[in-house]
RNA sequence: GUGAGCGUAGCUCAAUUGGUUAGAGUACUGGACUGUGGCUCCAGAUGUUGGGGGUUCAAGUCCCCUCGCUCACCCCA
């Protein structure tokens, strides 16, 4: 029989990596109380249709990348590849415009996309997803994306680049893709082939292509900000306008585009250069039209999502602190195996107290014993033997200082309690 | 889906133009130190060389297929 392995694209978080990923979550979870958000869990799966209409027919991800199966009752379900449309849906579900808006929702957890493995990319992979709902107002633009910068800058990240662009409205962005494919529609021969099949598809996406002939084509392409209709082009100035009140720094970027359809007026991204090719830390912003397109009322809202394996990727590549690893306080040995019972009562009634402690199982020997216990990191040794066995007593020794004093077995939890206090 | 590089012990890596029993460091266990960690020394255990086929007297090494990993294209968190 061949050895089982986890499926292409996903990977273990084992202990060695899991604790800086709670790390991060504690933080997510204190920024998002600072800003006023609440934690919902969404499914994992949902009916396909909330993303192929929600997220749109034609993009990328609905295309060719999602993870869509059916199930007993027949019904077609996908993986959810983005918590975004959940988000609505769930908003819609439950009736939150009877509440006061805007609606501000966070979750973290797997999202799973089809797509080649590489660095920083997945095939499944934890986002934290924050999201206002309810609210055409700038200034909830400018709070996501502050919250965003805000998480970030407790974790330690530096570095950063924020790009913020607006990518219209229903309203304007036809005019504009107007002209843009005015524009493409004489330079087609110099772009390149994917490009050739963006123009029919989604012109603005040309405006991101890598390729240095294209980039050298899009330089000269007509600025989205001459498209705007008045009512984008007054928000997105009132966003830019916010960020620099809050002391910000952000690069415009015109090209910068979605891949999502859902995305009107405001789009922004949080880049690393640290992450090679997936540059991308975060990225978010406005999507007005995401209700009606999966069927539901109108509902401006404006969100962010953030890739918790990138975060703590460039977190390890800065050299940021993740606090400490957790570790035993005190580490139980036992000198001979008779005494190994008592070990276990003992460890068990200081666990009872409240302490972390840990101990040996494999009968090792009493150095091997003191061992694990600077291995672990663990601050105390807590030594029984024969002779306090007798006495009632229990060895305790400081394994930074390396000093050890004997206790009365009931003063046990108490000394060590006292000990860390007055250090 | 396309391209490039790489698969040897749990981990990091050796192994001459193809050459006989595939090694070292680290980690692990024990001992030196029979009740005390970090240092040092000694000993022990560990492999279908990713898998399959081929060439050869002989394959970890060369060829083909396959699987996997990594990076990039693409796309995005």
């Amino acid at each position: 029989m061949t050895e089982i392995k986890a499926p292409r694209g996903v990977r273990d978080i084992l202990p060695d990596e899991s604790w800086k990923w709670a790390y991060v979550l504690n933080h997510a979870h204190a920024v998002a109380g600072d800003f006023g958000y609440a934690e919902v869990h969404l499914p994992i799966f949902e009916h396909t249709e909330l993303f192929s209409r929600g997220i749109g027919e034609t993009t990328d991800v609905v295309e060719k990348e999602m993870y869509t199966f059916t199930d007993r009752g027949d019904r077609s379900l996908t993986l959810r590849p983005e918590a975004t449309a959940s988000m609505v849906r769930s908003y819609i579900e439950h009736d939150m415009a009877e509440a006061g808006q805007p609606v501000k929702l966070w979750c973290a957890g797997p999202m799973f996309r089809y797509e080649r493995p590489q660095k920083g990319r997945y095939r499944q992979f934890w986002q934290l997803d924050f999201e206002a709902l309810g609210s055409s107002n700038p200034m909830v633009d400018v709070e996501i994306i502050e919250l965003s910068l805000e998480l970030f800058r407790r974790l330690g990240l530096t570095n950063l680049e924020v790009m913020v662009n607006s990518v219209g409205c229903p309203k304007c962005r036809p005019v504009y893709k107007g002209r843009l494919m005015a524009y493409f529609g004489a330079h087609l021969d110099t772009l390149c082939e994917s490009c050739v099949s963006r123009y029919s598809r989604n012109p603005l996406r040309i405006l991101d292509c890598k390729n240095p002939q294209c980039r050298a084509v899009t330089e000269d392409a007509p600025g989205i900000y001459d498209s705007l209709c008045e009512d984008c082009r007054t928000h997105f100035t009132s966003v830019t306008d916010g960020m620099t009140r809050l002391g910000a720094t952000f690069h415009v970027d015109k090209r910068l585009v979605r891949g999502l359809d859902y995305y009107t007026k405001t789009a922004y991204e949080v880049l690393s250069g640290q992450l090679g090719a997936q540059n991308a830390v975060c990225g978010g912003g406005r999507y007005d039209n995401l209700s009606e397109a999966v069927g539901g009322p109108a509902l401006p809202s404006v969100g962010f999502a953030t890739g918790l394996d990138r975060i703590i990727l460039v977190m390890e590549e800065q050299g940021c602190s993740f606090g400490k690893r957790p570790a035993p306080l005190v580490y139980m040995i036992a000198q001979t195996p008779a005494v190994r019972t008592e070990a276990q009562i003992l460890t068990a009634s200081l666990r009872r107290s409240g302490l972390a402690v840990e101990m040996d199982y494999l009968g090792r020997s009493v150095k091997a014993q003191f061992k694990a216990a600077s291995t672990l990191g663990a601050r105390f040794a807590a030594i029984i033997g024969e002779s306090e066995m007798e006495k009632g007593t229990v060895s305790l020794k400081d394994l930074e200082s390396g000093e050890q004093v004997e206790v009365l077995r009931h003063d046990l939890a108490g000394k060590i309690r006292k000990l860390c206090e007055s250090n």
